[in-house]
DNA sequence: TGATTGTTTGCTCCA
DNA sequence: CAAACAATCA
């Protein structure tokens, strides 16, 4: 087995050098992925390792999938007992503090394995929690998600509260201290973990705990890091501690398409390896096989303005192609309406090529999907509002984390009053101000005052009422299903009651959200999974994880479209204040990050790329049309690359499609509605993604313990379960449903276990099912 | 005291 | 165009 013919010279070298600390510096589209399997795949067979001893990280869960596919797709001939370990940083760190988290507690005492991981809303919730307990003002002081990114930050260079405390100036300094110290103690005591302290707390337990790092580095003989540049300092440092005895780390990055210092990415990681790594190799990737000369020297020319980098020159066999579209719209409707109008021109010519709709913020969408409504073409749109971070799913998980774990405060507060139960601000305050003074978490609290007895009597029965159908919760948590638990939540909190008498569309959605989660969970608990394996999942998802490269026309920020390739790139909004952001424009070292951000944009076509702009573009949904100014990286592009496709100094001067009458008619009669990507539709595919679970280190080591053992390609596992021989519902059919009655079928989506179908109940309506778990008869 | 209704306010990017 | 807040009602 070869698994370096058909490579570049360079590719073949990355491949072969598999020992010693290795740095590919990966040009944009220079297959790099394509590398790193045929990498993996040529350790495995010519090295004679066990996959299980390779671990490789990328940076989402989606990229983890595919290159575990890709894996197994190259070694498909040869018989293995494992497959390499493939994952996220966080969801690593997740498996392992989970599994083998216990000697953590010695070293940072309170730990236990069923703690919660809090998301940023959760931690908005812990802060204003804090700025209460301090008797700070937001406006006075600064805001909330200011504050939180500098803890972030002081955590993330293991600084602690007293460390500011010591350093502090002033007295803003001194706050912002006090409020860190209160925001590590509203963790601690509710037993939560924030997506910093997964790393962190993973680093903790390698570092500190011998026996952990021993066995770790016994397992493993190959780590590679896939999105290098992207890498803060806990995973860094989580590399060399799982490196520590072989020194066999690849690592693969483009310092050129570094994106997330924001969220504590040290750049230094990438330019410094070769001096944290002295007797390293480092191999350059530089020709480039996704995009056109033109496209490339476009990119280029922008990135070129860069100061803090290393400095490559990719290269390319591709053909000139296009020149770039550059477009300025009138307004950002007219700006959509153009890209809307170009692709379906494109579309005509080139049926079946993909399309991507880039832009800085998430806010921009709006109005780009309401253009391609009006044309009445498919999208998908990324990132956004996604499944889990509704109100309803996020209520019901939160009962879910509360009867797991009844320390969880943010969770506590979330529902204590929902639906409304009698609990209002001022008990709920009583509370908090109890439990701070008495220094127990919120639960206690609750707990205590209800013995005490000091309350109204209204308020009183209520508490009372709450604490006990959180104890119900929890006795039925350990001995009943997710799917019935999630059940009972619905019926016995009246959540369920809640929305069914709001009678609202908005209510009827949320109560279809609510069907799927159960959907979700069903499918969860079939795959073996805990409660907590879900609630984890869910919280580890991430929005790049939707992405679905069949989609026609796809809709995400620029972050999104990392790692990512179409032949059509549209990159929109390109003005000043909005990319470049308004809030990256004041330092050099932000600027240029917005510029890299730009490179990567750019980079992701491969025939043809727009760059559009909006004379005139209205802050907020309301407000005035403001005058805005080009962004500066359109005048860094090479203007004999540009083909100017018209400048609008007025409404509709362009003549588009949608501006014919006959057009705007049909559009008015279109009800289609595009497809939302973070729609329920996804939910179970999200959850099907599932990444390898790792065993414990507890595991007696009998048969040869794969890490991670699950079949490679865990979408078409070898020794399926037979599914129950059941006859598909077909469109028009009379089903009954153990709940909902008899019913019609209307419609029919996906085939297998996927089939899901729409069910017209005469008394519930339309409803949505997952053919699998509905439990339909004919009738 | 809690629930409901009106009013104001203010956009990064994300695991 | 939302969520967050203040003001009002029951």
């Amino acid at each position: 087995m070869d698994f370096i013919k058909g490579l570049n010279a360079q590719q073949r070298e990355a491949v072969s050098h598999t020992e010693g600390p290795l740095l590919i510096l990966a040009g944009a589209g220079s297959g790099k992925t394509r590398v790193i399997t045929h990498r993996i795949a040529h350790i495995i067979t010519a090295r004679h390792i066990p996959p299980s001893a390779i671990l490789a990280v990328t940076f989402t869960n989606k990229a983890a999938n595919e290159m575990r596919e890709r894996v197994a797709a190259l070694l498909e001939d040869v018989p293995l007992e494992s497959s390499p370990a493939v994952s996220t940083f966080h969801s690593f760190c997740v498996r392992l503090l989970r599994r083998d988290g216990d000697p953590l507690a010695r070293i940072r005492p309170g730990f236990t394995r069923r703690f919660s991981i809090y998301d940023d809303e959760d931690q908005l919730g812990l802060i204003k929690a804090a700025y209460r307990g301090l008797g700070l003002d937001e406006k006075e002081f600064m805001q909330y998600r200011a504050a939180l990114s500098r803890i972030s930050h002081a955590k993330n260079v293991k600084e602690t509260p007293q460390d500011l405390y010591k350093k502090a100036v002033n007295k803003e300094n001194e706050a912002l201290a006090a409020l860190y110290e209160e925001y590590e103690k509203a963790l601690r005591t509710a037993n939560a973990l924030d997506f910093d302290d997964l790393l962190l707390e993973a680093v903790r337990l390698l570092r500190h705990d011998e026996a952990t790092r021993e066995a770790w580095n016994r397992r493993l003989s190959y780590v590679m890091i896939d999105e290098y540049q992207d890498t803060n300092r806990s995973q860094y440092e989580l590399m060399r501690l799982l490196s520590d005895s072989h020194k066999n780390v690849c690592v693969v990055g483009d310092e050129d398409q570094s994106i997330y210092s924001w969220r504590g990415a040290d750049i230094r990681n990438i330019l410094d390896f070769e001096r944290d790594f002295p007797n390293s190799k480092t191999i350059r990737l530089e020709q480039n096989y996704r995009s056109t000369k033109n496209i490339l020297a476009a990119a280029g020319a922008v990135v070129e303005n860069n100061k803090a980098r290393k400095g490559k020159k990719l290269w390319t066999e591709a053909a000139d192609g296009d020149t770039i579209g550059l477009y300025a719209a009138y307004d950002a409707e007219n700006e959509a309406l153009f890209i809307a109008d170009t692709i379906e021109k494109y579309m005509v010519v080139n049926p079946g090529d993909h399309v991507a709709v880039l832009y800085r913020t998430n806010s921009q969408s709006r109005q780009i999907e309401e253009a391609l409504r009006r044309y009445g073409r498919k999208y998908n749109i990324v990132g956004g509002f996604s499944f889990y971070q509704r109100a309803e799913i996020k209520d019901i998980v939160a009962y879910l984390k509360l009867a797991a774990s009844n320390v969880d405060s943010v969770s506590l507060l979330r529902v204590i009053n929902t639906p409304a139960r009698g609990i209002g601000r001022t008990t709920v305050e009583q509370i908090e101000k109890y439990a701070r003074e008495h220094g127990i978490n919120l639960w206690d609290a609750v707990e205590r005052i209800i013995d005490d007895q000091h309350l109204s009597t209204r308020s009183q029965s209520a508490l009372v009422l709450f604490r006990n159908l959180i104890q119900e919760l929890s006795l039925v948590a350990s001995s009943s299903s997710l799917a019935d638990l999630i059940r009972h939540i619905l019926d016995r909190t009246g959540y369920r009651r809640m929305l069914q008498q709001e009678k609202t569309p908005e209510s009827e959605t949320r109560l279809e959200n609510l069907e799927e989660l159960i959907n979700a969970a069903a499918e969860s608990a079939e795959r073996g999974d805990t409660i907590s394996d879900f609630l984890d999942h869910a919280a580890l998802v991430a929005d790049a994880d939707a992405y679905d490269e069949q989609a026609p026309i796809t809709l995400m920020t620029l972050h999104n479209a990392k790692g990512l390739e179409f032949p059509v790139v549209f990159l929109s909004g390109m003005e000043l204040g909005l990319f470049p952001h308004s809030r990256s424009m004041d330092s050099e070292a932000a600027l240029e990050e917005e510029r890299r951000l730009c490179y990567v944009g750019m980079t992701r076509a491969r025939k043809r790329l727009f760059l559009t702009w909006a004379r005139f573009r209205r802050r907020f949904g309301g407000g005035e049309q403001e005058r805005s100014t080009p962004s500066w990286f359109l005048s860094e592009v090479p203007a004999h690359l540009i083909q100017n496709l018209g400048v609008t100094d007025e409404p509709g001067e362009v003549n588009l499609i949608a501006e014919r009458h006959d057009v705007r008619q049909s559009a008015r009669r279109n009800t289609y509605t595009g497809k939302t990507y973070n729609s329920i539709e996804n939910i179970s595919q999200f959850f099907s993604e599932k990444g390898l679970p790792v065993n414990s280190l507890k595991t007696p080591p009998q048969v040869p313990p794969a890490p991670f053992s699950r079949p490679a390609a865990p979408n078409k596992p070898l020794t399926q379960a037979a599914p129950p021989v059941r006859k598909p519902a077909r469109t028009g059919m009379t089903v009954e449903h153990p709940k909902y009655g008899t019913g019609t079928v209307v419609r029919r989506e996906g085939d297998g276990d996927d089939a899901k179908i729409t069910v017209n109940f005469p008394r519930f309506g339309l409803k949505k099912l997952v053919e699998k778990y509905a439990g339909l008869k004919r009738s």
